[in-house]
DNA sequence: TTATATAAGACAAATAACATCTTAATTGTT
DNA sequence: AACAATTAAGATGTTATTTGTCTTATATAA
C-alpha cells in the first residue's frame, strides 16, 4: 500500500465536502480544487471514482459541482482512500499468491496479513465526521471559500 | 508505505542465511540467488544496501558469498525492510510536512501516524528466529541448496 | 440559445521500480 | 606470481505507475 497523492487529494476532497455540503449543498468543483490545492483536472477523475463508490454525488451542468452522498458520521478514511487506490495491501504476495512459491504457509506472509488487517481497521474506526471535529485536513485554518465564493463577475 | 520486491528479496536473502548460514558458514550469493529466485545482480544491490545496515557481512573473492552478522533472534522484519525501503511512512505529509500546509495542527495526518506506528511496532515484534520456527518463506518446503551444494566441477 | 459546469478518455511527463551489463577489486589455489 | 572464482560498484536500460494536462462531448440553469 501505499497512499499515492490522488488518495491524498480523495480526503481532501471529502472533507472539503463534508464542511462545506454537508447540509446538501453542492460545493463547485473549482472551489474543491482550490481548497485542497488539487489540479482541476486530477480532481476530475478523482471525484468521478468517488463517485462510482457512491461516496459523492456529482450535478453536471451550470451550477453543478460535488456533494457528499454519505453522512460524515457514516464515512470512513478506510472507504475513501479504497476507492481511490484499491484494497490496502501492503506485499504482492498476500494480493496474488501467484508472485510467489509456497503462498499460503508461509511465515512472513502471515505476519503482513495481521498487519494489514490492523491497518485497515484503524482506517476503518476513523469517519470523517470524527476528523470534522478535530478540524483541519492538511489545509488553511481559515474558514474556506470565503473570498472565492458565491460571486465571481 | 509499500514492501517492494526489493524489500521481498532482503527478507528472502535473510531468512536464506539464517537457515542455511546461521552457524557463521558463508552462502554464496548464486545460492542464495537461486533459493529466493532473486535476480542475481539485483541481489547484488540488495546485499550491499544490507551490509551497510550491519545486517550481514560480505565476503569477497574465491569462496565468497554472504553470512548473517547478527543472531536471528535479534534480528527483526523491521530492520531488514527499513534498510531496504527506509524508513516506513504511509504518506507524504507524515515525513514532509513541507508538502502541506496545516502539517501538524491535521486531523487526518493524525491517524496516519498512529497507523504507522503500529505497523512498525508489529513488524519490530517479529523476529526471524520467530519466522524460522515457522518455517518457509515464500520458498520451497523441501531443503534448500541441496543439489548445488559445495561442489560445483 | 447561451453560458457555466462537469464527463470521459486520450495523451504527455515525471518518477519509481526492476533488472542487466560492464569494469573493477578481492581472495583462495596452484 | 598467475589464475580462477567470486563479489563490488555504478552506469545504463526497461517497464510500470503516478501525476498531470488537454480536447471534445454532454448536461443544466437561465
Amino acid at each position: 500500500m501505499r497512499l499515492t497523492r490522488a488518495g491524498e487529494y480523495a480526503v481532501r476532497c471529502v472533507m472539503c465536502l463534508a464542511r462545506n455540503g454537508s447540509a446538501g449543498n453542492v460545493v463547485r468543483k473549482h472551489d474543491v480544487a482550490a481548497y485542497g490545492n488539487i489540479p482541476p483536472h486530477f480532481l476530475a477523475k478523482i471525484a468521478q471514482q468517488l463517485s462510482r463508490a457512491g461516496i459523492i454525488e456529482i450535478l453536471q451542468g451550470a451550477r453543478g459541482g460535488y456533494r457528499l452522498a454519505v453522512p460524515p458520521e457514516k464515512l470512513t478514511l478506510l472507504e475513501v482512500i479504497e476507492a481511490i487506490i484499491g484494497e490496502i495491501f501492503l506485499n504482492d504476495c498476500v494480493v496474488r499468491p501467484e508472485s510467489c512459491r509456497a503462498s499460503s504457509a508461509c511465515a512472513v506472509n502471515n505476519v503482513w496479513l495481521q498487519a494489514r488487517d490492523q491497518l485497515r481497521q484503524t482506517l476503518a474506526q476513523v469517519t470523517f465526521a470524527k476528523l470534522l471535529e478535530e478540524e483541519s485536513c492538511c489545509i488553511l485554518q481559515s474558514s474556506p471559500l470565503q473570498d472565492k465564493a458565491e460571486n465571481t463577475l
